[in-house]
DNA sequence: CAAGTTACCTGACGGC
DNA sequence: TGCCGTCAGGTAACTT
């Protein structure tokens, strides 16, 4: 599920359970994630360590921990985190369980394994961390990302403004639901260049973008309130989806039929009257 | 340098 | 029932 707004919830949800918390072990599947799960390390360095913090940036999550280590989740496509009691059934795709001193665990599912866990060992942990998202876009939210930032970088691209808001070197978090949501939102066709729109369609886009995004963390956080053994894939987000998925489907603005053809490799909705190709 | 392709994995689903 | 192809929310390393 994990594009921006399911990072930032399940961050949310899982802020309350860890802060504070002392890790006491850590234990793994043994299974290789997107990179090898540094378990060992992990296992000796962090046991006895007390979280401070638990944050998002782009769709990772990093948890730093009174040591000054650091932990950078990636959930890819499939994965998810959780707090159970330590004496609940393990889930088979269960790869990484950081035992807590109250009884539960953190535990990470990812069944498809795209995802990752680094662990940052050194003391200058937050130049570490800096570095790894050195190539990393701006938040939505943030001010860096303009309406000027975005024009300059589209400028000399001509691929299609779907791929490049999914660039998560040009912005962060959005992924292929909702480059779908937020274009048709917008009311521009998934395909035109990067390069071809205006400043009052990047005007329109970005406060789509973030207006988008803001109400899908706000409906995944009134739902998903308490993570302790749920599986954390309810999110009421989907109820708003107003083109995703919806090949074949009336319009809600026009009645036309949602078409659905493939850019770069994934699947994309639009609405063919809502979403003109030529403005 | 931009843009396109491939690889990494499992599971769910539809057709036969 | 099962076998097969297709598809799935992401990212980075390739090639062109």
């Amino acid at each position: 599920m994990p594009e921006l707004p399911e990072v930032e919830v399940i961050c949310q949800g899982l802020l309350i359970h860890l802060l504070d918390r002392t890790i006491t072990s850590v234990h793994c599947s043994g299974k290789q994630l997107r990179a090898t799960v540094p378990c060992k390390e992990m296992q000796t360095k962090l046991s006895g360590k007390r979280i401070c913090d638990l944050s998002r940036r782009a769709k990772y999550l990093i948890l730093t921990t009174e040591c000054g280590a650091a932990i950078i989740f990636h959930l890819g496509m499939t994965g998810n985190m959780g707090i159970f009691d330590v004496k609940s059934t393990i889930k088979k795709h269960d790869h990484v369980r950081w035992t807590l001193d109250n009884n539960t665990e953190l535990r990470f599912n990812d069944p498809r394994r795209f995802g990752a866990v680094h662990f940052i060992s050194t003391e200058n942990a937050a130049e570490e961390i800096h570095h790894f998202f050195a190539n990393t876009g701006p938040e939505p939210f943030s001010r860096t990302c303009s309406v000027a930032y975005l024009t300059k970088r589209a400028a000399p691209r001509k691929i299609a403004i779907k791929k490049f808001i999914m660039d998560n070197h040009v912005i962060a978090g959005i992924g292929n639901i909702y480059a779908n949501e937020t274009l048709f939102r917008a009311g521009i066709h998934p395909e035109r260049p990067s390069c071809s729109l205006s400043k009052a369609e990047w005007k329109l886009l970005l406060s789509t973008i973030r207006k988008t995004l803001k109400h899908a963390i706000a409906c995944g956080g009134s739902t998903i309130s308490d993570f302790r053994g749920a599986s954390g894939d309810g999110g009421y987000f989907q109820m708003n989806f107003r083109i995703y998925g919806k090949a074949g489907q009336n319009c809600l603005n026009c009645g036309g039929v949602i078409k659905k053809i493939n850019i770069g490799g994934r699947s994309s909705f639009f609405c063919p009257t809502c979403q003109p190709e030529k403005v």
